[in-house]
DNA sequence: AATAAATACGACTATAAATATCGTATTTAT
DNA sequence: ATAAATACGATATTTATAGTCGTATTTATT
């Protein structure tokens, strides 16, 4: 409950990882995931995400990788989690709209503040300056 | 992900229900599941455990129900959460200590970080003040 | 005293979401 | 031609959440 997801850890990871070792070309998955203790084709399919979203570049064939896109040093951690994981909302009414309990609810006010506030946390915060 | 569990948006409806109506005595669980919609039995585990952390009071018997204790007042959602599930933390790590991949985490500080922001949310709404 | 309306609570099941795996295709440096 | 890499849809597994069931207890009312 409230919790990161794994996808996001390990995109965390990954991205952190890659900044470091940035002069050395690209980073094979298999080199992060080893390194990190993460199943390869689960983060392969992660960092295949991010690039199509432009935060990583992919480069095919031996002696590719990933890099870094400039994209990525605007990129905020909603925007990291809303490309992995869809629209943010602490609760499903806030997305989906087939909640059983909407037509009496006496709590929607207060949930959307609340989710406006979090909301606020990781929109504040620069995967840039995430050390 | 991130998600609020149903076990407490139905505390919350719950304890706003009690509080609007409070002059009338105690409120039976039944009437609360079937005015929100929610699983009679879920609900009635949920507000036992309110009731143990002397939230609520219980009353048995016909004419029974709960009613809000004075504790309530002050109660914060954070209270609320750890009251109903637990510790809170954004990954498993914080709370659970058996992570595949702490050995070479790079990312523990800003999750650190990260985690005490989104406590200090939850830990700055007063229930009391929730309508 | 009997009854019925309520809470108490442990054990169990079902469901959905997250996590992980598999198979095959494509790209490209050497 | 080969091997090392990404691409990606399909499927399987695991886990946490959500929900159900059965039985016991309490107590107001008759």
């Amino acid at each position: 409950m409230l919790k990161l997801s794994k996808t996001i850890e390990y995109a965390l990871m990954s991205i952190n990882h890659i900044n470091q070792c940035d002069e050395d070309g690209p980073i094979p998955v298999k080199k992060i995931s080893t390194q990190h203790n993460i199943p390869f084709e689960l983060l392969a399919k992660i960092l295949q995400k991010l690039s199509k979203a432009d935060i990583l570049k992919a480069i095919q064939g031996p002696k590719g990788g990933y890099q870094l896109n400039n994209k990525y040093k605007n990129l905020t951690l909603i925007e990291l989690i809303e490309i992995l994981e869809g629209p943010f909302g602490i609760t499903d009414c806030l997305t989906d709209h087939n909640c059983e309990q909407i037509a009496k609810c006496n709590i929607i006010n207060p949930i959307e503040k609340i989710n406006s506030q979090v909301y606020q946390v990781f929109n504040q915060i620069k995967i840039n300056e995430i050390t």
